[in-house]
DNA sequence: CGCGTTTGACCTGCGC
DNA sequence: GCGCAGGTCAAACGCG
């Protein structure tokens, strides 16, 4: 073929054969194929040549002209000067190319640039109009409330219920009017979340709706989730900073002394530990006075000098509950797992500390105990301490913890309130309810495994369908159905996740589930804005985090040597004490932690897991009774 | 042999 | 100042 166009080449003038060369290099790319070509035109070029010379010296013999000679070397140089032409031309192609080809590359990036510019108009856009969406919906679900409570008769537990919601834009205005915010107030949270978070998550306090309708006290942006995370999580004692620091960690100097918040999280869990996704190294155990089970100490692993403790200890009342108290913020990028236990508990952790900021203990809380704090798609349901079972804010004067403002969240749920509460949205139709929570929950309260979040049980190995279902769903129940959920999974997973543990709840969808779920989230913008606001969290993190955890597209999985990413090694291994009722805990074994977590492949994709335990069962005992009776 | 856990000792803060 | 309790350290230990 070569051949082919080199002769044809050769026949035609010049700027036919560069014309030609050009398309060929156009074609194929190759620069390569052009010296070659280029290399072969010259060969036949010289061939020919000589054959010509040969030709004329064949018949000089005859013609003996010296007239005749000049004419001959004349052509001979003519067809070697054609020839070299021909070369060059083809080098100067090549530099054409290789100009075309940079200046393409700079095209392309300018490209790029404009490309970036125009996605992050679009993020702002969107967050704007995320913010007005949400105010919409609240007002809607100011509407709505007033029945809501109507409809369950826990109303008083709900009064004192505070949610922490993950991941959505919930700067609502609240049920009456006093606590009506502005988008631009919204707009605020949002960019504070954002600030403080780095989570693209806002938190607002709701009001609550109950009949006293007692509201935030107008929660101010300092008020309200604005404070710079470091100050919730990452806040250390002067003492601890010290230890930490003497301990050779490179601690985070800009840690508020003054403020140390600790979020404790109560969950029902069969296994020695939650399974929080991070990875955690057991440093100490110690038994608590008040408390035969020991409080086992952990501490982030994730990275040397990751500040984040925690503390883990079994509720001396009620075996199955765990207490996993946390305190501090990561300092780098965490699992996709890990993220969302992060974010909550960094949320939690601003959300008290801001409150506290104005009033310790309850400030930041209306009055009575009402707190909606919107994280990552994830709603919690808590209530106060000092009205509620679900929800305890203490200020620790109380304990040992007095220096410590501890939020806790109890994930044990009560069936009479929390678990009601969850079922509304649980058993709702395909549209999302608006309600106070309605667009996204997390359905701690479900007393069903295949529908609860893995937490906890869900990694227990007989609960793998749901595990690996839910897990790749990233911790976010929508507040919808399970069926609803496994259909989103479905929809956004499956096709890139081939999970076999994930067929069976799929195969129990029925088609027209999966129709109505996708037409609900085609049509519902408050499902389109969940999704997004999820999607977006994991997704338009992938620079990786920031203090507060932000997801690294689970690539941090891939960043850690095995010791680190692999199975956590949390548990209560140690023996406890003779007869200590915390025993059979105790001793189980950790293997249901350490399979839990994903595949690595899994794991690169999907958020997996918010390790609490699923309430099996209501019961609601006092809260950490155990972590502060000393 | 490396890594994680255990566990006694030590440090620190707080209350009396 | 002393004692108590929580929290941390680090050597010893165990496991894979």
């Amino acid at each position: 073929m070569i051949k082919m166009d080199v002769e044809d080449a050769m026949r035609r003038p010049h700027h036919e054969v560069v014309l030609k060369e050009d398309e060929r290099v156009d074609s194929s790319g190759d620069e390569g194929s052009c010296r070659e070509e280029a290399a072969a035109a010259a060969k036949v070029g010289s061939q020919r040549g000589c054959q010509e010379n040969d030709d004329r010296r064949s018949s000089s013999p005859q013609h003996r002209d010296s007239g005749k000679q000049v004419v001959v070397a004349t052509k001979k140089e003519r067809t070697t000067m054609e020839a070299d032409a021909k070369e060059s031309s083809c080098q100067k192609e090549q530099d054409d190319q290789l100009e075309s080809a940079r200046a393409e590359m700079g095209e392309v990036r300018k490209e790029n640039q404009r490309l970036k510019i125009y996605l992050d108009r679009m993020l702002k856009d969107y967050r704007t109009l995320q913010v007005q969406f949400y105010d919409a919906i609240q007002q809607e679900e100011t509407k709505k409330s007033t029945d809501t409570v109507d409809d369950h008769d826990q109303g008083t537990e709900e009064h004192e219920l505070v949610s922490l919601t993950l991941g959505r834009i919930s700067s609502e205005p609240k049920r009456d009017g006093k606590n009506n915010r502005t988008s631009s107030q919204g707009k605020n949270h949002d960019e504070q979340a954002k600030e403080s978070l780095s989570l693209g998550s806002l938190c607002t306090f709701e009001a609550s709706k109950s009949g006293t309708n007692e509201t935030l006290p107008n929660p101010s942006p300092e008020n309200s989730f604005g404070e710079p995370k470091e100050e919730a999580g990452e806040t250390w004692p002067p003492g601890k900073v010290l230890k930490t620091m003497r301990g050779g960690d490179d601690e985070v100097p800009q840690q508020n002394p003054a403020k140390k918040a600790r979020v404790s999280v109560r969950a029902r869990c069969d296994t020695p530990t939650m399974n929080d996704g991070c990875q955690w190294r057991k440093y100490g155990q110690k038994i608590a006075k008040g408390n035969p089970c020991p409080r086992a100490y952990y501490r982030c692993t994730v990275a040397p000098s990751c500040p984040v403790r925690k503390q883990v200890q079994r509720c001396a009342e009620d075996m199955s509950i765990l207490t996993t108290t946390y305190e501090g913020t990561h300092n780098h990028p965490l699992p996709i797992s890990a993220t969302a236990m992060a974010s909550t508990t960094s949320a939690a952790a601003s959300m008290l500390l801001s409150g506290s900021s104005s009033s310790p203990g309850t400030a930041g809380f209306n009055s009575s105990g009402n707190i909606a704090v919107d994280l990552h798609g994830l709603n919690y349901y808590l209530s106060d301490n000092s009205k509620s079972k679900q929800f305890y804010l203490h200020n620790s004067s109380l304990s040992s913890s007095s220096t410590y403002p501890t939020i806790t969240l109890d994930l044990t749920s009560n069936p009479s309130s929390t678990s009601s509460h969850f079922n509304r949205f649980t058993t709702s139709s395909y549209r999302p309810t608006i309600q106070k929570f309605a667009s996204t929950s997390l359905n701690f309260g479900s007393s069903d495994s295949s529908n609860a979040m893995p937490w906890g049980n869900g990694f227990l190995p007989t609960s793998g369908q749901s595990h690996n279902r839910i897990n790749h769903l990233g911790a976010l129940n929508i507040g919808r159905p399970a069926m609803d959920q496994s259909n989103i999974y479905d929809q956004f997973y499956m096709p890139k996740i081939n999970d076999q543990a994930a067929a069976p709840s799929q195969q129990s969808l029925p088609a027209d589930a999966i129709a109505a779920a996708t037409k609900a989230i085609t049509a519902d913008p408050s499902f389109q804005s969940v999704l997004a606001a999820a999607l977006t969290s994991i997704i338009g993190t992938g620079t990786g985090s920031s203090a507060t955890g932000v997801p690294n597209l689970g690539v941090v999985n891939n960043l850690f040597p095995k010791s680190e990413r692999g199975p956590v090694s949390d548990s209560f291994s140690s023996s406890p004490p003779h007869g200590n009722p915390c025993a059979s805990y105790f001793n189980k074994t950790t293997s249901a932690i350490n399979s839990q977590p994903a595949p690595s492949s899994m794991a690169m994709f999907v958020p997996p897991s918010l390790p609490f335990s699923t309430p099996t069962n209501a019961s609601a005992s006092p809260v950490d009774k155990n972590d502060r009776a000393n």
